[in-house]
RNA sequence: GUGAGUGUAGCUCAGUUGGUUAGAGUGCCAGGUUGUGGCCCUGGAGGUCGUGGGUUCGACUCCCAUCACUCACCCCA
């Protein structure tokens, strides 16, 4: 015999798992389309170079990678990977796609591949649930983008969360300034693990990278200016006058998209400039976008950013390009942590079984009743004794249990009871439907 | 890719300084009379102690390797 395995990061749905994800996919997608996006699905594998060079030479190795068929397999070659994210794809997408009408606003949600180390609320493969605003460079677009996420996690009921915002350009001017422009992404590295090693950490890291006393002395002081507690605007009007002129136009950009996220009615409270905000991804060049959650300690629940140079990459010329993308395995795990999840779920309303073979046509026709008003209905395939069909529908917190035995048969009548209460009766065809109807609603976890 | 920890019944875990037939709870199955679930009582099935070596008179227990999982780092959804 073989041992029965799943690969690493890899995992099954049960039903109870598959009817939470499906809800919370319902709600994500619904409230896309609310905001006039379109679905959109591409393939999981892509070629290689649609992928590779896109996301920084740490991300291109997670990657995976499809060994070539026949002979170049044999020899180790690949000429195409898993996708990595949505965003490559789409970009390639729309570049492929010239006759599509910008700008275009897309919602698509499908599994990526990441070949790193799982962890907690971290897998090899899961969903991302993606919005994008293809061929705007406006404001308007990024503030869009930012109200989605925030109507979507208002939708789901997530309790209390973080948008926190930067600007690709603010990090590079305030590397500039310092005088350390040429050292930008040692710069970024080190001061994004603020949180988890607070500023010490940063010092000695950016000591360790080789920046000067000097220089990091005065990025904290343009740190400074910006404080965590402030509110986002006054954060940004302190800083701006300490930037270069590039940093000053990535000021005011960012303010521009603040005062229209307000006017889309996100709560000002819910927004957080955060200097110290990097993104790993390589193709970000504005806004950049990430959620947080106090709850349970997992990493962000949502990332995104304005890429104005990635669709170029694929079509020789630029389309300017912002989106995010929320991550369904952390909205899960967090709506779990919250518990507002309720009890389990039941698979069916009622349960048809009969107590002998010569009752399972009649037990039969009471389902085909119960599935032609649209009640789900759960039939036992072997024929039950009483205890055992009761027992079942119990165990599977079925509300209802409809049994078929001789006298019922003989009758025309059929056995129902409510298990939550015991109550009873023997009715025919007709009197059936009622009954069921009226009692407690089926248990789901989903509402 | 780096570091640490854990692997005993379907699940959650006990298992004393190495010593006879490896336990509990839960779940599962069957009973507690006639066509009635949950609660309670009784009984039962179920384990190559992750795998392979080694040390020893003797290994679930000690050592090595290997695999799997978990956590942290890196990075991210």
């Amino acid at each position: 015999m073989q041992k029965a395995l799943i690969a690493r990061g890899m995992r099954d749905f049960l039903p109870e798992a598959m009817r939470r994800r499906r809800r919370v996919i319902e709600i994500l997608s619904a409230v896309f389309e609310r905001f006039g996006f379109e679905p959109v699905e591409t393939p999981a594998l892509e070629r290689l170079e649609t992928l590779e060079g896109k996301y920084g030479e740490e991300s291109d190795r997670l990657i995976y990678r499809v060994l070539k068929r026949g002979q170049g397999g044999e020899e180790g070659e690949s000429d195409l990977g898993l996708r990595y994210d949505l965003t490559v794809p789409l970009a390639r997408l729309v570049a492929m796609n010239p006759d599509l009408p910008l700008p275009f606003r897309r919602w698509q949600i499908q599994p990526v591949w990441r070949a790193d180390r799982p962890q907690r609320g971290r897998y090899r493969e899961f969903l991302q649930c993606d919005v994008d605003v293809v061929g705007s460079s406006s404001p308007v677009a990024d503030a869009e983008c930012i109200a989605v996420v925030d109507a979507a996690l208002t939708a789901l009921d997530l309790g209390e969360f973080e948008i926190r915002v930067n600007h690709r350009r603010v990090l590079r001017a305030m590397a500039d300034v310092t005088g350390v422009g040429h050292k930008e992404t040692d710069v970024l590295v080190a001061l994004d693990k603020i949180e988890r090693v607070g500023r010490e950490g940063v010092d000695a890291e950016w000591a360790a990278r080789g920046l000067p006393p000097r220089a990091t002395a005065r990025l904290w002081a343009l740190l400074d200016l910006a404080p965590a507690a402030a509110r986002p605007l006054d954060a940004l009007a302190a800083l701006e006058p300490a930037l270069s002129e590039e940093g000053r136009a990535a000021v005011r950009d960012l303010e521009r998209i603040l005062h229209l996220v307000g006017a889309l009615g996100v709560p000002e409270a819910r927004i957080r400039f955060d200097p110290t905000l990097a993104r790993g991804l390589d193709y970000y060049t504005g806004a950049v976008f990430e959620t947080v959650v106090v709850a349970p300690r997992i990493g962000s629940l949502s990332g995104g950013g304005r890429y104005d140079r990635l669709v170029g990459t694929f079509l020789g010329r630029d389309i300017p390009a912002v989106g995010v993308s929320l991550g369904l395995e952390r909205i899960l795990a967090v709506i779990e942590e919250a518990g507002t999840l309720g009890g389990p779920t039941a698979p069916a309303r009622v349960l048809v079984a009969a107590l002998d073979d010569a009752c399972l046509p009649a037990a039969l026709e009471a389902s085909a009743r119960f599935r032609a008003a649209g009640q789900s209905t759960w039939v036992a395939p072997e024929p039950l004794p009483m205890k055992k069909a009761l027992r079942q529908a119990d165990r599977r917190r079925i509300p209802f249990a409809a049994v078929v035995g001789p006298d019922e048969a003989a009758a025309g009548t059929t056995f129902l009871r409510r298990m939550a209460d015991g109550a009873q009766w023997v009715l025919p065809a007709a009197d059936l439907l009622p009954h069921l109807e009226a009692g407690p609603p089926t248990p789901d976890a989903t509402g």
